[in-house]
DNA sequence: ATATCGTGATTATAAACCTAACGTCTACGT
DNA sequence: ACGTAGACGTTAGGTTTATAATCACGATAT
C-alpha cells in the first residue's frame, strides 16, 4: 500500500516526469533546469516543458538570479491542500448536479459488484448507512478492514452481530464464533463475506482473494430474509439436532442426511 | 463555473465516454449496452469497455436478467463520497511522504507564481496562515475571491485592513478606500494585488487578468517592510501634502514634482 | 576543453476517440 | 413462409493526443 511517493503523485493527475521532477524539487531547491533533471531522472529536453506544467498547476515557482532561470516547488503540504480543496469542491457541486439526474433505479433486482476494493468499500457503505442492525459473517482475515465502520456503528447504537471461525475484538458488538463446514468451504472460493443491513439489503461476496472478485448486492425481501435466517440458524444446527438426537435422523428425509452429516458428526464428536 | 458534469467528471480522471456512459446511467437504469450507447452518445463498439471500466472503479454494477446483462449506476452521493475518501487518504499519506523528503528550501528570494488561479490560491493560504496581521490592497472586483478567507482571519483576531478604491462589505476588519492615480493605473496593466501578511511576507500580482497572470512572493525582509510601508503611507499622501501647503512644492524637488502631482491635485481639488 | 546550461526536432508508444461494417436474434406485417 | 427492421453485441480499421525516449545543436563558463 505505501508505495513510492511519485506512484500517488501520478494517482492524482501528475505524469510520470512530473511527479519525478516534484519531488526531486522537494528533495532540494532552488535548483536549475539542468541539475533537476538529473536529479530527478527527467531528460534534459523535457525538463523545462515539466517544470512549465508544474508551475502553471501551482505546484512550483520560478525563480531569475543572475540571468538564469531557477525552480522551487511549492511546499507539500501548501500544494497537496490546495488539491484537495479542489478536489472537495468539484466533489460537492457534481453531487449537487448529479443528485439532481438521478432517477429512482429499480432496486428489486439482484446487481453485481466486481473488484474486491468495491467490494469491500460496498460494504463500509452499508454499515455506515446502518440504521438499526448489522448482520456480518466473514473470516477472520477480512475483519480489519471493516472493524472501524463497524465500531462506528456501535457507537450509533446499531445492533452489530458478526459471525466468524475465531474470536475478534469487537466491544459492544456481538461475536458469534462457529465453525465453517468443510462442504461449504469447498464450495466457496476464496474468501466469503455476508453482510445483512436492517432487514432491508444483503451483500454475498465471493472469492473475495481473486483478482476477479465478485459480490451479489440486493434488497429483494426475500433474499435478504433468506440470508439473515441462515446466518442467524446456522450457529445453532449441532445444537438443535443434538436435542433432536436419535429422532434427527428420522426426521430428516435420506436425500438430505449427507447435508447434515457434518453437524451431526460436530454434535457426537462434541 | 458550473459547467456541464460531464465535464467535471473528466477532471476527477474519467474519460469523456466513460462520463457521458455514467451521466447517462444515472438518467435511466438498469438498460442494455446498446440503449446506454444512444443515450450517452458514447459509440456502441466503445460501450462495453466504457462499462467494464466504470464497473471496475466502482461506479455501476452489471445485472443478468433473461440472458441480457444490463447495468445501473452506483448511486453518485455514494460513489462520490468513495472517490472522495481515496483521494483524501491519498493526500495524507503523500503529506507524510513528502514532509520527510522536504528540505527547508531557501525563502530570501523572490519567487515567482505563474497563472491567475494559482495566485488567488497563494493568497488565501498566506490569509490562512495569517497569526497577527493582513495589509490587503486590490482592486474591488478581486475582493469576492478573498472575502470568505479574510472574513475566517478575522473571526481568528488577525487584524485586517483592506485597501481599495471604492468601500466594501468587511465587518471587523478596517478598509481604506483611496483613489489610484491615473500614471498608476496606466503603469499597471490589468488588476493589481498587493497582499503583506504577519510582517513576514509579501504577495505582489500584476496582469491578474490576463491569460498569463504572474506575480511575485517572498519573505526578504526589506521587500516586505518595504511594500507595507508603501500600502500603510500612500493613502496619507494627500493630506500630508496638504499640511506641507505651499512649502510642498518647494521640499520636492524639480524631478519628482510630476510624481506627487496627482496627490497634490486631489488636495487642491478636495 | 570539459562540464554546465538551454532548446529544437524526431520518433515510439499507448490510450482515447471515431467510423464502418458484420453478425445474431426477435418481432411484425404481408 | 418470407422479408424487413430494429435491438443487441462484436470486429476491424482509422485518427488524434499525451507521454515518453533519443539524438542533436548551440551557448556559456571555469
Amino acid at each position: 500500500m505505501n508505495s513510492d511517493p511519485v506512484d500517488k503523485l501520478v494517482k492524482l493527475g501528475f505524469s510520470e516526469y512530473e511527479a519525478k521532477a516534484y519531488v526531486a524539487l522537494l528533495r532540494e531547491s532552488p535548483v536549475t533546469g539542468y541539475q533537476l533533471s538529473k536529479q530527478s531522472g527527467v531528460p534534459r529536453s523535457m525538463i523545462y516543458e515539466v517544470l512549465g506544467k508544474l508551475t502553471a498547476r501551482g505546484a512550483a515557482m520560478t525563480l531569475r538570479k543572475g540571468g538564469a532561470t531557477k525552480y522551487a516547488p511549492v511546499p507539500a503540504a501548501e500544494f497537496l491542500d490546495q488539491l484537495h480543496r479542489e478536489h472537495e469542491e468539484l466533489i460537492f457541486s457534481l453531487k449537487d448536479d448529479l443528485a439532481a439526474l438521478t432517477s429512482a433505479s429499480d432496486l428489486e433486482y439482484v446487481w453485481n459488484i466486481e473488484g474486491h476494493e468495491n467490494i469491500m468499500a460496498k460494504a463500509e457503505e452499508m454499515i455506515r448507512q446502518a440504521k438499526a442492525r448489522i448482520y456480518l459473517a466473514l473470516l477472520p482475515v477480512t475483519f480489519p478492514a471493516l472493524q472501524p465502520a463497524l465500531e462506528e456503528a456501535i457507537r450509533r447504537r446499531v445492533r452489530v452481530v458478526v459471525y466468524t471461525t475465531s474470536d475478534l475484538d469487537l466491544p459492544g458488538g456481538q461475536v458469534v464464533v462457529a465453525p465453517v463446514f468443510e462442504d461449504a468451504r469447498d464450495r466457496v472460493e476464496g474468501l466469503m463475506l455476508i453482510l445483512v443491513v436492517d432487514r432491508e439489503e444483503v451483500l454475498i461476496g465471493e472469492r473475495l482473494t481473486a483478482t476477479q472478485a465478485r459480490a451479489s448486492w440486493t434488497s429483494s425481501p426475500l433474499l435478504v430474509f433468506i440470508a439473515e435466517h441462515h446466518l442467524r440458524t446456522d450457529p445453532y444446527l449441532p445444537q438443535v439436532l443434538a436435542c433432536l438426537e436419535d429422532r434427527g435422523l428420522d426426521l430428516i428425509q435420506e436425500e438430505d442426511r449427507e447435508l447434515f452429516a457434518h453437524a451431526l458428526e460436530s454434535h457426537i464428536n462434541g
